[in-house]
RNA sequence: GCGCCUCUAGCUCAAUUGGCAGAGCAACGGACUCUUAAUCCGCAGGUUCUGGGUUCAAGUCCCAGGGGGCGCACCA
């Protein structure tokens, strides 16, 4: 083993300084250069008949998936990050066949051979030279059923990614998609910016924050809930189409639909309003759909989903009435709007003004009911302070929620400049927060300090990546299109692990047993 | 935080009313020159999540705790 471990070494230019790593195991390379995507060595093989040699010798890396030996034969499929290929080794001219027959599952190796069409059909790699990369010390799943365990999926994501089809393809089309929104906002002239994630006053959303405490400053800060007051202090210093595409935090429970940090777009642009902003979401998710799915036209959790433009655009009073029956307005009486609430099972509490009512009706009774595409728009100023208030309607702001497969993926605001206005906005929630509201929102001079600087008009919006693909994926929970969702701690004491067992007792050898066997 | 459900071999799952804890795959040993979840023979594998309790007898019933899922609440 130890002269044979050493010419496989020396066919690449890195070579192990010992046999092993001082514990028994066979030593591996430090690299292996030269390697093909298994997808292209296996693309453009269909005028290869069966039974028939290449003469193309290929060099692929990856782990053993299936392994069938047969006699003075072996078979085994190889993975790599592209695709699988069969590898299909003869005893007589495959390197070290008794050593590849015993592979395990899991393992990694590099090939070098002939890319050939076995006498059944399949295209496939035949081994001439083969170099050990990584054992799998601890098993995978069931090579058919895979592993369904949510809780090891999600802890050990590891495994989940190579033992379940389509876990990876997930994630690469998370990848693309967020890739794809950059490359679609840089077109637009948009600067991608980084702000503050600790922060000393959580601001720019309705949301508790997680605290931690800066030691250099002697101060409690807040992981961010938003970007929202540092991006807008941007476009008063002069940047007018910035975004940022970060993580926010925000301390509450966790769901199918909710993980406590989370993806999100901002995006703020100068001379823009509202409607401006709409048409730039629904460019922003339709065509990142073309762009990566192909199409507009989605199926989600079975239900069809058209993204093309331009959406439906409703108010809250219109798809209440729609989904309830019930006419809501805000020109009613609170008298009057409250009766309505009471007609519809929903609980309104002392002192709510009518915008405050309407909103709670939605809520309770209508948005879980829409599918859209949809903008829900004219929210109440009461449930809005950043936004500034609608340009002829009364009461309300010039807001927009888009629901795309029964979800709120994004924002849409004009935003509110006026630093007077956003002041009293402000400190109208600060005495929310003091009368018991925590997630009210706090007064922030810094950002009313800018704001006394001049903001020009503007449009800002904000987008949920997970939830956008959560709705391209088709996944019905957030944690799948998370590598590593939140978590308890696993608790378990050292060397308790959940895998034990696997190949790893065989493997376990006296330091000198393997060169003894050679 | 509350409610409901769930936890059995490395993985996927069985176990009748409370009656000897099992199978397939993986792993391990062996056979096999065209396999496709190869097949065949053999071997081994357990704190049934943890701790109490009831019982002649507990994977199963009861209590407490832990992990996870779903729902409620909050939100994107």
């Amino acid at each position: 083993m130890t002269s044979d471990r050493a010419a496989a070494d020396s066919s690449t230019d890195e070579v192990a300084a010992s046999d092993d790593d001082g514990v028994g195991r066979p030593s591996v390379p430090y690299r292996f250069p030269g390697t093909s995507p298994i997808a292209s060595v296996t693309a453009g093989r269909d005028d290869l008949q069966a039974g028939e040699s290449s003469g193309d010798v290929v060099t692929v890396a990856g782990r053993i998936m299936l392994s069938r030996p047969q006699g003075r034969l072996a078979f085994a499929e190889l993975r790599d990050w592209t695709g699988s290929v069969q590898l299909f080794a003869v005893a007589a001219s495959s390197e070290r066949f008794d050593e590849l027959v015993k592979l395990n599952l899991g393992d990694w190796i590099g090939v070098t051979g002939e890319v050939v069409r076995t006498k059944r059909g399949e295209v496939s790699v035949q081994v001439a030279n083969w170099t050990l990369l990584a054992e799998a010390r601890v098993g995978f799943g069931d090579k058919w059923r895979g592993v369904h365990d949510v809780e090891v999926r999600y802890r050990q994501r590891e495994v989940d990614l190579w033992a379940n089809e389509g876990v990876r393809d997930t994630f690469l089309l998370r990848s693309r998609v967020v890739s794809t929104i950059r490359r679609r906002l840089d077109a637009r002239g948009y600067v991608e910016v980084e702000t503050p994630v600790l922060q000393p006053l959580a601001g720019g959303a309705i949301a508790r924050p997680f605290v931690t405490h800066f030691n250099a400053l002697h101060a409690d800060f807040y992981l961010r809930i938003a970007p929202e007051l540092y991006l807008k202090r941007l476009i008063v210093g002069g940047f007018e189409r910035v975004y940022e595409l970060g993580r926010d935090f925000r301390n509450e429970g966790l769901s199918p639909r909710h993980n406590p940090e989370f993806t999100m777009l901002e995006a703020y642009q100068a001379y823009a309003d509202y409607s401006d902003m709409a048409e730039l979401v629904e460019d922003l998710v339709a065509g990142t759909a073309s762009e990566v799915l192909g199409t507009t036209s989605l199926t989600y959790q079975g239900r069809a989903v058209d993204l093309s433009p331009p959406w439906r655009r409703a108010t809250l009073s219109e798809v209440i009435a729609e989904v309830t029956g019930v006419e809501c307005d805000m020109g009613m009486s609170v008298e009057e709007l409250r009766t309505r609430a009471a007609s519809l099972a929903v609980a309104v509490e002392a002192g709510w003004g009518p915008g405050r009512i309407i909103y709670e009706i939605y809520e309770r009774t209508t948005e879980h009911e829409l599918w859209g595409p949809v903008h829900v728009m004219d929210y109440p100023e009461e449930v809005s302070p950043l936004v500034r208030s609608h340009r002829s309607k009364p009461g309300v702001v010039e807001r927009m929620t888009p629901i795309v497969g029964g979800r709120e993926i994004a924002e849409i605001y004009s935003e509110l400049t006026d630093p007077d206005i956003q002041r009293a906005r402000l400190v109208a929630q600060a005495a929310a927060r003091d009368a018991g509201d925590d997630e009210a929102m706090v007064v922030d001079e810094e950002f009313l300090r800018a704001l006394g600087r001049g903001m020009p008009p503007t449009g800002g919006i904000g987008v949920g990546i997970d939830r956008l693909v959560m709705l391209f994926a088709d996944v019905a929970s957030i944690r799948e299109v998370l590598l590593f969702p939140a978590l308890r701690p696993e608790h378990r004491a050292a060397g308790d692990e959940i895998d034990a067992g696997g190949p790893e007792q065989s493997r376990a050898r006296e330091p000198g047993e393997a060169a003894a066997q050679a």
